[in-house]
DNA sequence: TGATTTTTTGCAATCGTTTGCATTTTTTGC
DNA sequence: GCAAAAAATGCAAACGATTGCAAAAAATCA
């Protein structure tokens, strides 16, 4: 097909039509359009005029397969199970949000999966067929084996989890445990001295925030009672259930809660509310994200806040240093806590 | 570099590779790995044999260039402002998440942009490129000047929005009118007399949702009057605003509200709440959606529930529609009123 | 057995960009 | 005005998979 049909007809131009149209060879317009100084200045923005005035877009499958770079990150989900909350978790989308624009920013683009749907394979899926250069899995789930296995076959990973976690791989997350120690002392001055856990222990994100409660507990010289240690699934509706359960069985034994996430502490007001439980007058209630609703509800929750928008940057750099050979570790993200209603304060 | 040596180091296999390895050429193993039923059964099933024994991983990038198709779809959300409400917007992720497994179980990847990230000519970025093969645009936003311009050029694309207005591209979505209609009547049997319309009537999913909310009064003799319908952001705190204020300045006016979504009905409960007024003793309120915090808010929020899950699949049959070079129209969704306690429920 | 059909495989061009190296053009210095 | 250096451009070979067509191998028939 020559030039003049391929103007008429609606069929994309190619750096070569291009060439034809300025008058000069393909390597000068690829080198034109990529600002390379070693085309004279004029003849650069000469040709990138004319680029944008037909519209024209490099054919990034062309240029993928030349320079083996995708400029493209794949996001997994890593869910833990296949129940319609977790994978409506809001705060999934804020870290998802947020990491689109740290990429973008980057000059690269976010490939949207999540564990139950890739293959079981993601290096081969996603890296060794050049759909993407590089992976960034969101949770570690219960056990990291698929997470295990793609570290090794040596491809650029970066998880969002809890940094404390040993691995051979870079975990960018949330300081967990001060996280959870905070949380718990927040009640403690309040006045809170029987403190329910309530999350789920085999998380290791949770965990982390456990032991904070635990240091807490200890730094106040409050003995640690199992019996104020609850495990409940990381949705709202098994912290509803859970909290309704326990109040119904023993009565209400407690008068602070600590929860894992702010979902988790939505379903427990709820269960609190339903019964006319005073929050925060006969219940102090801390949740741990500060998703959107922490505000919206009401009481209005308190929470430690996480900070999303810095973690998708610090992990996208260390994505980044792994595509130029360095290695990189894991890192702590500070956490802040933001005082509602839920509980209360001392003055 | 030969094939010893690419054994040897950690290079990725090609198809050449392989076909020295099976003793066979290019094309065959190509073709049995695409179980192309020209070659041999036996053949078909040794080479794919060998290929998975070595994770042999087909290039994209090479792939994609050979036969001009990504098998990827651009997910682009087109969020109206850029405050941190609307980006992470529940149920914005609810159908994203039903795209990702509707997309996938065709063969498709989602590739996921939104409108303040992606460049301004979505065409040219994402299908002149070759970056997608077509365009899910997920809202109309208050003018739909940008999707129109992508239609334009002939590109594959669909949006998810208020499917009876007025366009050359196919719009996929609830059938908003109706679902206004009966949150509206659901109130109006429950006994409320001064129904407020809360929503902002430049959105086009909105302006149905109004439109039913209309009907309903009409079909009941209500006359409409201009006091009650009440344009407020489509966020919760806008609305948590609105109706604070409306309180404060014309007293308790109403008995009922129509929210145009249940992020809007959710701030507007809270303003409720915090004045100790009884839902729904004294103002019932329905929601739109059916999010997750419908169901966990206390008192659980009555909504109209869009069915996200068929409406993804919807999309996505008429995306590929499309990519087969036929063209497709817009549908309307089904939406169901799902009843909880913000709502005085007649007998 | 030899001709003909059917099945199975291989050849080679192509998709559009990038880039090392060679070549041409321009500038500089004397 | 001419050689040498510097700047600007062009040539052509990759990158790896796909596919129409030709060729070879196997099966069928007479």
């Amino acid at each position: 097909m020559n030039l003049g049909n391929r103007l008429k007809s609606n069929k994309k131009l190619t750096l070569n039509d291009l060439a034809s149209l300025a008058g000069v060879s393909t390597s000068t317009v690829s080198r034109a359009l990529s600002d390379n100084p070693l085309i004279k200045k004029e003849t650069r923005v000469r040709i990138q005029a004319l680029a944008a005035s037909h519209n024209f877009s490099i054919n990034t499958a062309a240029s993928r397969l030349r320079t083996q770079k995708t400029k493209v990150v794949a996001v997994i989900l890593n869910l833990i199970d296949h129940t319609e909350q977790s994978i409506s978790d809001p705060f999934l989308l804020k870290i998802v949000g947020d990491l689109n624009q740290a990429l973008n920013s980057k000059g690269y683009d976010l490939l949207l999966s999540n564990s139950f749907m890739a293959t079981d394979n993601w290096a081969n899926y996603f890296i060794n067929s050049q759909r993407a250069d590089g992976l960034i899995v969101v949770g570690q789930g219960k056990s990291d084996e698929k997470v295990q296995e793609v570290a090794e076959s040596n491809v650029p990973l970066v998880v969002w989890g809890d940094p404390k976690t040993k691995s051979h791989y870079p975990i960018v997350g949330s300081n967990n445990r001060l996280g959870g120690s905070i949380a718990t002392e927040h009640l403690i001055t309040g006045g809170c001295k029987n403190i329910l856990f309530l999350g789920d222990p085999e998380h290791m994100e949770m965990t982390s925030r456990y032991h904070g409660y635990q240091d807490a507990l200890e730094a106040h010289a409050i003995s640690l009672d199992s019996a104020f240690t609850v495990a409940c699934d990381i949705t709202s509706s098994a912290a509803y259930d859970k909290i309704s359960e326990l109040i119904l069985s023993k009565g209400l034994f407690f008068d602070g809660i600590v929860a894992c996430s702010d979902m988790v502490a939505l379903g427990a007001m709820r269960a609190l509310k339903e019964r006319y439980i005073g929050i925060p007058s006969d219940v102090g209630i801390v949740g741990f994200d500060d998703i959107l609703m922490a505000e919206l509800s009401y009481p209005s929750l308190t929470t430690i806040k996480q900070n999303t928008q810095r973690a998708a940057q610090v992990m996208v750099n260390k994505l980044i240093t792994q595509f130029d050979g360095k290695n990189s570790d894991s890192s702590l993200i500070d956490i802040e806590l933001v005082a509602r209603q839920s509980t209360k304060h001392s003055l």
